[in-house]
DNA sequence: CGTTTTTGACCTGCGC
DNA sequence: GCGCAGGTCAAAAACG
């Protein structure tokens, strides 16, 4: 990750949480990464739906082309959608923590915030203030633990960290 | 005063 | 074709 050591809670800087030692990775996992170069921006919503991520052996073994196989080709009529075509990577932490938001050295702006339907959770839609950067994150509260913190990286960052 | 949050509406893919 | 579920937009408020 970045080389920022100044990881710090931006939430109440009065609550007594403010100790950043308190910043763990007490899990981490990694539930794909590859190339998608048929998906121009959809949302392949099909990896972190199935509330299987908590097994930390995600069948790492394209845990999602049988889905993402959706092969939406619109492209080629009503404009081009897209034709750009990056790379895609999607990362996910389980973080331990009480905050959800953990600056990470980039500068995130909220655009979306949603109820699932299995956990009583909110789920928070961050993307990157950078303009060009695509990259999003999405940050969800484990439905078992709600002491975890699943944060989901998606795409690559095109600057440096700010 | 500029940027971010908030929150509901809207869109889209999928299943029934 | 409709409804659900997840993802995004956008307008106004809130914040510095």
């Amino acid at each position: 990750m970045s080389n920022r050591n100044n990881f710090r809670a931006q939430e109440s800087p009065e609550n007594d949480f403010s100790d950043q030692s308190n910043f763990e990775f007490s899990e981490y996992l990694m539930i794909g990464e590859w190339l998608d170069e048929d998906h121009p921006t959809s949302m392949a919503s099909e990896t972190v739906q199935n509330s299987g991520y908590q097994a930390n052996e995600v069948d790492e073994s394209r845990g999602s082309s049988s889905q993402l196989g959706g092969s939406n080709r619109r492209e080629n009529e009503s404009g081009s959608v897209r034709e750009r075509l990056e790379v895609r990577e999607r990362v996910a932490f389980k973080t331990k923590s009480e905050v959800e938001i953990l600056d990470d050295g980039f500068k995130w702006r909220k655009y979306g915030k949603k109820m699932v339907k299995n956990s009583p959770n909110p789920r928070n839609y961050y993307k990157c203030s950078v303009e060009g950067c695509p990259v999003k994150k999405r940050v969800e509260r484990d439905r078992d633990d709600p002491r975890f913190v699943i944060t989901t990286y998606e795409g690559v960052h095109n600057h440096m960290s700010l």
